[in-house]
Order: structure tokens, then sequence, then C-alpha cells
DNA sequence: CAAAACAAGATTGTGCACAAAAATTCGCTC
DNA sequence: GAGCGAATTTTTGTGCACAATCTTGTTTTG
């Protein structure tokens, strides 16, 4: 397995949130997960501690982080911010043909919601986020942008309540209006007012149940990835 | 010298732009100006890579990068996005002790422009956006703010027209006025057209000058490095 | 019985040596 | 003399072995 395929499944078990916090990822033990050799596990975990995606600790190892309700404010904090200024510029710069393709992904989520597919209405409902960083057309912008929503992804999953999975999708139909209309300052207030409603229906959950095992997750991602190449390359 | 030392020395060296575009850092070169082991440099070389402060080329090696003025419009775009969105959460949370604070920094901005004292006054320019991104109090937000406004110090160093130093600060100024009054709408405008007007103080340079040596300025940064600490540890 | 000290085991950190790849140099041919 | 190709040399990539550090379990002592 190469070394970004790695950092590809690390990454991305790490940003879901499916292990609780202070797991330890030894060095060892991913290297016979993954088959390779220790050196190939060693620089992704070091690589994945720059990022903060994971704590490492000298002479100890890297553990998963457990981000409290403090450190979610600051994400979503940071998120009205960058999308704010996301609004701003795509109210003046959105082209018709991104408009409609907005529209569609809108009424896509609310058709999701009305049928109750819950699992389809919650993969939409990130992905909207990601398609306006998309919009901007700007690769740092979305990169910064994809390092937070995936974030706050992390924090749902783990302080997600079943009262908040019922509610808002009005909320991304009405930036997208004022997103339509080119009304900047309007754009600006409903995204605004959109994270801030979307961080209050994280509830605190005090007892942090065991969750699966490491390994358990790991697999299942290397599965899910193979699957996924075998599909696209058709061969191997 | 530690390995976040060196990181230090050679990020800071990377993002003031006084190395031309496509010097080669090699590894072991590195590791004897800093004195250390190849292997330090290497894992310091890999992560300024990952950060795109420099382009890694496999089985090539590490070379810096001369971003131009498409690159540029990008970065400019990315703050205009960002700080936009800063300025629209300062315009609703900043403390009076905050604002004051905000208005000795543009009196002295203005206190070094009229004394004609341009390297103070550049200064003071570009501290003013990390200002601001302090007074969000959001670590994320300060973080994304540093890695845009250090990349475009190295365009300025590199497009820099001396016609472009002295103007400038009534925007500053412009933006703080908008901020004070807690006018949301004026202030995100403010900012946005500051930063369009930074960006087309930039000229084309086609002749790319040789530039110091690369150990020239690494001496020099290490050098002023020793100073400082030196100077705060009070010894060796 | 408790607590500290010590020892054994495991895990991370680091330098070294070799392998692989690219750049360069030298030599050969036309 | 120019162009092409092989050998050399330089540089990066990788695995291995050992050192340093931490954890754990045991023993000893007050």
């Amino acid at each position: 397995m190469r070394e970004d395929e790695i950092y590809a499944v690390l990454s991305r078990v790490l940003r879901t949130g499916d292990l609780p916090g202070g797991i330890k990822l030894g060095e060892h033990r991913l290297a016979e997960i993954f088959g390779v050799s220790r050196e190939r596990t060693r620089k992704v975990l070091h690589r994945l501690g720059h990022e903060r995606l994971l704590e490492i600790v000298k002479n100890r190892g890297a553990f998963t982080i457990a981000p409290d309700l403090r450190e979610g404010h600051m994400v979503y904090e940071a998120r009205r911010i960058l999308e704010s200024g996301m609004a701003a510029h795509l109210a003046d710069s959105l082209t018709q043909a991104q408009i409609e393709r907005l529209r569609e992904h809108v009424d896509a989520e609310a058709e999701a919601l009305r049928q109750g597919d819950q699992p389809t209405w919650q993969k939409l409902s990130a992905e909207f986020h990601y398609l306006l960083a998309e919009m901007t057309e700007n690769p740092l912008v979305q990169r910064q942008a994809q390092e937070l929503i995936s974030r706050t992804l992390m924090l749902v999953k783990r302080y997600e309540t079943n009262a908040g999975s019922a509610c808002g999708c009005d909320e991304h139909r009405a930036i997208f209006r004022a997103l339509s209309m080119r009304e900047r300052g309007k754009a600006v207030k409903a995204m605004a007012t959109h994270l801030s409603l979307v961080e209050t229906r994280l509830r605190p959950i005090l007892c942090e149940d065991a969750g699966p095992s490491l390994e358990e997750v790991l697999r299942k991602e290397i599965d899910a990835r193979r699957g996924v190449d075998a599909g696209l390359v058709a061969a191997s």
C-alpha cells in the first residue's frame, strides 16, 4: 500500500470521528494492519500530527483527539468567518449555471428530507457546504473550508442529537435564495445564522461509550477503498 | 540545532521570498549548514512540502517555488474571502479596548508614513492584518490568515513597485472606521476593496535577477535567531 | 499493607548503510 | 565536431539496528 493511500485512509477515519478520543495508534500495529513497514506509518502519523488530526506525544506515540464542545465552538466560529466571506464573494461571482446547480442540490436535499431518507439527506447536507467552497474556484479557500467542515463532521458524529437531524433544510434554501438574488448582505447573514443554529444543535454527551475497535474501523475503510479502486481501475 | 528551529528558519526564509524560485534545497547541503544529520533536514523539507512552501519532486528533491501573478491573484482572492469574513465578525465582536488598540496602530502607520520611514510603515502595514486576525481570538482563523498573509509578503517582495509603497494607509483607516462604528457591511466592503487595490499594485517583473545565495540567506537568518535566543534566555 | 525502587518489556527516536533513481561525465561512432 | 549511449557520480528513498524513553509488573523495605 502506498504512503498516500495510508494517509488517505487514516485521514478519512480520523475526520469521520468514528473512533473515540485517546485511542493509541501504535506505529507497529498500524504497519501490520496496512501490511507495510513501520517507517511508512511513522511518517504518515507525524504528518497527521502536524495537521492536528491526532496528538503526538514525544516518546509516547500518536493518539486520537477528542474535541470537546469548547473546541467545537472554535471550529464553528471559524466556519462562520470563512463561509460568510465565501457567501459575500459568491453573491457577486456566481454564474447562472452555478446557481442552477445549487438549486438542484437544495431541491435534492428537500426531497431526501421529505422521503425521510436520513442518510442521504445528511450526506447532501454536508455536501452543500463543500459545493459552495468548490464554486469559489479557489483551491486555497477550498482546502481551508474542507478542513473546517470535516472537523465539524467529527463533532456532529460525537455530539449529534437525533432532534437536530430533522431540521435545517430551510436554512440552506435561505442561503441559496440570497445568493441567487445576489444579495450579499443577506447571504452573509443567512450563512452566519445557519452555522450558529447548527452549532446549537450539538448537545453535550457526558458518557463516552467505548465505540468500535481500531482495527475494525480501519479494515472497513480499507475494504471500502479497495472496492472503489477496483470499480475505477476495473482490474486487480 | 533542534528540528523545530530548523523548521522555523526555513519556513521564515521561504515566506519572506528572498530566494528566487527554482533554487534547489539539497538535504545534505542543508544538513551541513545547520550542522545536523541528513534525516533532520529531510523531515523538515517534506513537512514544508506538504505545506506547499516548497515543491518536492520525487527522487529529485526540494525546490523553492516562484509564485507567478496568476497564483498571486488566487492568494489575494482567498484573503478577500477570509478577511471579509473576519471584518464581518469583528464588526460585531470588537471590545472597546480592541478598538482603541486598532486606533493606535493606524495612527502609528500614519505617523511612519508622514515621516517617510518606509521600513517601519511597511512592517506596520502588514501587522495591521495580523492584528485583525489576532483579535478574532480564534486560533484556526489566525493560522489560516497568517498562512495567506505570509504568502502575499512573498509576492510583494517579488513584484513590488516603489509606486505602491506610497499609498494605502487611508484604506486601513477606512477599515478601522467601519469596524469601530460596527458597520458590518461597510467594513466588509472596505476590506475587499483594500485587498483588491493592494493586488493591483503588483507589477509583472519579467527579468528575474539572480538574488542572494542560499547559504548567505540562511546564515543570516540563523544568526538573527541566535541573537534573539540569546537575548531572551540571557545565556549561551 | 503500602509505597518506593527496580527490572523487564514494549514503543518511539535516530543514525547508518544500502538500494534506487536521476544528473553528469566520459567515450565512442558517424 | 556533433550526437548518442554507457558508466560514473551525486542525490534521494527505504529498511534495519540500536539507543532512549516510557510502561508495567515485581520485589523489597519501612
